[in-house]
DNA sequence: TCCTTTTTAGGAATCATTCTCAACAAGGCC
DNA sequence: GGCCTTGTTGAGAATGATTCCTAAAAAGGA
């Protein structure tokens, strides 16, 4: 048997799966976001699938974007510049340098001690946390005399 | 010799002796903040300062929210919902009940250990970090069937 | 093919936040 | 008191990100 002539890469097929339908919108959405590890806004996002799909809506890549990240495809974040979307959905942490404002991914996770402890304190049930870092990466620390900037703004 | 005859509570002397001035405006705002632990957006403070101050604009909240803030004297939070001040500069955490929406300070902190380690893992100089829990509140676990709702918005 | 449902593009609307600017208040100094 | 300088305010306009609306196009199903 020939396999299916539209077979495509990652996990796409999971969309149908799941009730989408993988149309050429959404697979470049997708695509863009699980391409970069900017953890890019909607504006970054519809510049990238503009050079595909040059008609496609900024309204379009928004309500997907939110529709991707609802099912789980994708992650959101809301920060103090705005929101941004992160192809990388295993749990993770996050390092912001105040120098160059680079946004960086964190793979270490220490939670459940974390967890367990502020749940006793407080009687709450703890079912997610994130947490954030602050500081100097390694590239700024090289250069002396790069210190913190204020006013990061989006990508 | 007398005392100075506008002699306030709290620390707003303080104000003063780093360079400002003690409006009124910027007195009513402190105190509106400082008196609530439902972290207020701009538009919350500005509804109770208003009571005081029929004529205050918008702007002159924001603008003085910002300010304190920078200064130290508030904090500044960022979340989806927009952006909150909280008027407890200590350091602490916070828990949003994903049921009620209420967001609660966590007093306990968990950091010099988490620091260190993220710190050596990844090269980078951390200078601070956030920590945000999510889960169910007391209040809302006694509650059965209250599960977790979509949509949370502005105070 | 015909019918139904989903998705889209484009533009308007919303809404939080920031900006602009003329008027105003405070303080220092003569 | 008058004058100047500097910081602050209120009102409304401007900005900018996100969402909403709607008619048309596309996709699916039978
Ligand atoms: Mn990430
Ligand atoms: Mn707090
Ligand atoms: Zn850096
Ligand atoms: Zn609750």
């Amino acid at each position: 048997m020939i396999p299916k002539k539209d077979g495509h890469p990652h996990g796409h097929e999971t969309l149908r799966a799941r009730g989408f339908r993988l149309t050429e919108p959404r697979r470049l959405i997708l695509d863009v976001v699980r391409a970069t590890d900017v953890h890019p806004t909607a504006a970054f996002v519809y510049r990238r699938v503009r050079k595909k799909l040059p008609r496609v809506s900024l309204a379009t890549v928004y309500r997907n974007l939110r529709m991707l990240a609802a099912e789980g495809f994708l992650a959101e974040r809301a920060d103090a510049a705005g929101m941004r979307f992160d192809g990388n959905t295993l749990p993770h942490d996050h390092f912001t340098c105040l120098a160059c404002g680079r946004l960086y991914d964190v793979p270490a996770r220490a939670d459940r001690a974390v967890r367990a402890r502020v749940a006793t304190r407080t009687g709450f049930e703890i079912l997610n946390h994130r947490a954030e870092f602050y500081g100097r990466c390694g590239a700024c620390r090289r250069q002396t005399g790069r210190s913190p900037v204020k006013g990061q703004r989006r990508s």
